[in-house]
DNA sequence: CTGCAACCTCAAGCTAACTTGAGGTCAAGC
DNA sequence: GCTTGACCTCAAGTTAGCTTGAGGTTGCAG
C-alpha cells in the first residue's frame, strides 16, 4: 500500500497560489465541504494536487452562474476515495452545458415576451407575460423582492 | 394651474397591492432612490398612480437580471415634471432588449468556451479558456472570489 | 370624537460569498 | 535553536435586497 508521501500533498497557500483564490476563501469552501482538507500534526491543512483541479472547477462553475450549492451538489457526484479522472470530469462538464442550454433557452424566452410587451408599452401587470411566474429567472444572485415573486 | 386632488394619488399600502410588492419593499426602493413619494399632513407618502408602472418596471426589470442600481439608471431617463408616456417605456424596453441580447451572446460563448473544455477534459487554468478575464459573466449576483476574478 | 387599520421611523436580522483583523501557533532556513 | 513567514481559529464586517419588530402616529368610518 502506497504510503501518502509529503510531495502528494500541498498547503493551503500553494493550493491558492496554483489556483489564484485567496487563502481566505479556500478555507471557506472546505468549510462549505466544497473541498476536503487532511490535517498535519499542527493542525494544518493539506491539500490533494487534485483538489487544484477542484477549485478550478468551482471557480468555472461560479462563472456559470451556478451557487456555492449547486457547485456542490455537482462535485458530489464525483467518486470517493479515488482522484478523479478526465472521464469524471468531463461527466460534470456535460451536465453544466445542460445548465447554460436552459439559461439560454429561458433568456430566449424572455426576449420574446419582452417584444411583445414593447409592442404595446403597455408593462401592464395584469397583461404582461413577463409576469408568468412559474417561468422564473434562473438569475442567479439577485433575489427580487421575496415574499411576493417567490410563492 | 391643475392643483393635485387627494384622487391623483395614491397610499403605500394601494401601490403595494397594485404591484404585488411588499410595502416594506416600496419603503426599500424609494430609500434607493427608484421612486418618490410626496408627504402628506401627517407625513404619510402618497405616490403618484403613474408609479404602479414604474414600480412593474422595477420588477420586470428584476427579472431580466438587473441590479437595483442599474434599474436605477434606465429610470434616470424617464422625463423629469410629467408622468411617463408610453413612448417613454418603449424607449426604455429597447435598451433592455438590448442587454438581454448581450446576455445570451456571452452565455453562447461560454457555452462554445465549455465544449473546448470538454473535448480535453481538462478543466486546466492556464489553457481552459472560461478563463478568460476579460470575458466576465454578467452572472448579476453571485460575486465569485473577489480580490482575484473580479481585478 | 373615538377606535383601529394603516401608516411612520429606526434598528436589527437574513442569505451569499467572502474578507479582515486579532491573537496565537507551526515549520523551515540559517 | 531561533526567527519569520505561513498557518491556525474565531468573530465581525461587507454588499444586495429585503423582512421583521418595536414603539409610536394618522386618518377615515361610524
Amino acid at each position: 500500500m502506497p504510503a501518502i508521501t509529503k510531495d502528494d500533498v500541498i498547503p493551503i497557500g500553494t493550493l491558492a497560489a496554483r489556483t489564484g483564490v485567496a487563502v481566505s476563501a479556500i478555507r471557506f469552501y472546505e468549510d462549505k465541504g466544497l473541498i476536503h482538507a487532511v490535517r498535519t500534526g499542527g493542525n494544518q491543512r493539506r491539500f490533494l494536487r487534485s483538489d487544484i483541479r477542484r477549485v478550478s472547477f468551482i471557480l468555472i462553475a461560479q462563472r456559470l452562474g451556478l451557487a456555492l450549492a449547486e457547485i456542490e451538489e455537482q462535485l458530489a457526484t464525483l467518486p470517493e476515495g479515488r482522484t478523479p479522472n478526465v472521464r469524471d470530469w468531463q461527466k460534470i462538464s456535460h451536465s453544466m452545458r445542460a445548465a447554460i442550454d436552459d439559461k439560454i433557452k429561458l433568456l430566449t424566452r424572455t426576449r420574446a415576451k419582452l417584444d411583445e410587451c414593447i409592442g404595446c408599452g403597455c408593462l401592464s401587470l395584469q397583461k404582461c407575460q413577463l409576469y408568468n411566474r412559474d417561468d422564473k429567472m434562473g438569475a442567479a444572485g439577485a433575489t427580487g423582492p421575496r415574499l411576493v415573486l417567490d410563492t
